[in-house]
DNA sequence: GTGGTCTAGACCACG
DNA sequence: GTGGTCTAGACCACC
């Protein structure tokens, strides 16, 4: 369910955190269900229980999770939280695509690219 | 024409260097054009000389520039160069597209995006 | 009569005692009438008995409620429980005024604002 | 400058958390202005660094703060969060009138008490 | 020297 | 057992 990319650059603790914020907004994670514990993660992926704290304080504090003491880590039921990211992506992907016009690549260039990413996903 | 974001989270020496590329793939920098002096550009920032140097390094290890010892540096003028950014910047803009689609935004929002970012840019 | 909200970071013996303590302050609870038991509590809220049992313990201690083994819990008639809990909310009020006041707000704004709450509070 | 109370429940770095942006908020430390360092006030304080540490994550996460890496941390330029916590403290200052009222005190004695609080800080 | 991340180990409150 | 906080000590990138 989770897993460690060693070699990305980003601390270990981000790496989590961007892991159950996607299974949580893809649906994968119900609200209101169940996270792993803390230690329990931490042994399954041989690393240090603070740093799943970490990447778990910070799903709590974006309000992607509601954590309750001795119980565990819970997924937080929140519809607007969705629009919310795909309003920030939208808007990443417009800086994106300004950047790439300023490198001289057509609008044309840029559909048919999503066209193809389109289809491989249809697949 | 070069500026320091210290909000910004990337080191300063990736910010000069990621500025420079963008200013001589746009063409604003010209083939063999010199680039300012170290010590020049240093002092005009307000920053460590090494820091400076460190972005000169890195763009020329990634064939932007070439270094004249005792002279200066100067802009390398290879048009295979922009092809690559070119791909890279394409590619970086699928992945973004496949993440956009994750989360449920049609390929025509997307679209749609695409033509509000070129006309903006076109006034 | 009673709910825990799961995401409060109080513990929930505390939620559970603190709704008790406005019932009985406001009223709602007359003295010498009986609580529910623990056990019946424990069932309904779905928790540990332990932690009703708790919330009472600290209730009784405050002197809102007095137990009788083998009986049950009951509401404790005192006037003078009132004046203090006056005497302890107009203290955190003065508090908080202050904090507004170091931050710029004005004496007439927050009088301004008791007016609207008052207003609001009357339909 | 800054000090704990180790008789607060609160955990030290949000104590701290809070004494800064209280000291920010209050005009004291002014706009680009450069906090002590972590290692700096962690002896000061006689504390472990990482407290300091998180205490300033906090702070760059509500926007309170930048940091810059090896330079140090510096007091972010925001006028509109001055605004926002106004807003916040007022929220907070109508939910604790709306219970005061519920527990029978009425709105004159409210404004009496803002008024002594008025008169103290003139003093 | 400075901030940022991580590990290891400990203690506490809660249920 | 579970989350939350803190300490001690370490390493890294950056300037």
């Amino acid at each position: 369910m989770i897993f460690i990319d060693y070699s990305d650059k980003r601390p270990i603790y981000e790496q989590i955190a961007d892991r159950f914020q996607g299974l949580i907004l893809t649906g994968v994670l119900k609200a209101d269900e169940k996270l792993p514990s803390v230690r329990a993660l931490a042994v399954d992926l041989a690393i240090n229980p603070n740093t799943i704290q970490r990447a778990f304080t910070q799903l709590e504090k974006e309000g992607f999770i509601y954590s309750v003491k001795g119980i565990g880590n819970f997924v937080q039921a929140n519809e607007s939280l969705k629009q919310k990211q795909k309003e920030k992506l939208l808007e990443k992907f417009e800086n994106h695509v300004e950047l790439c016009m300023k490198q001289g690549i057509t609008k044309e260039e840029l559909i048919k690219h999503i066209k193809k990413v389109a289809e491989e996903a249809e697949e």
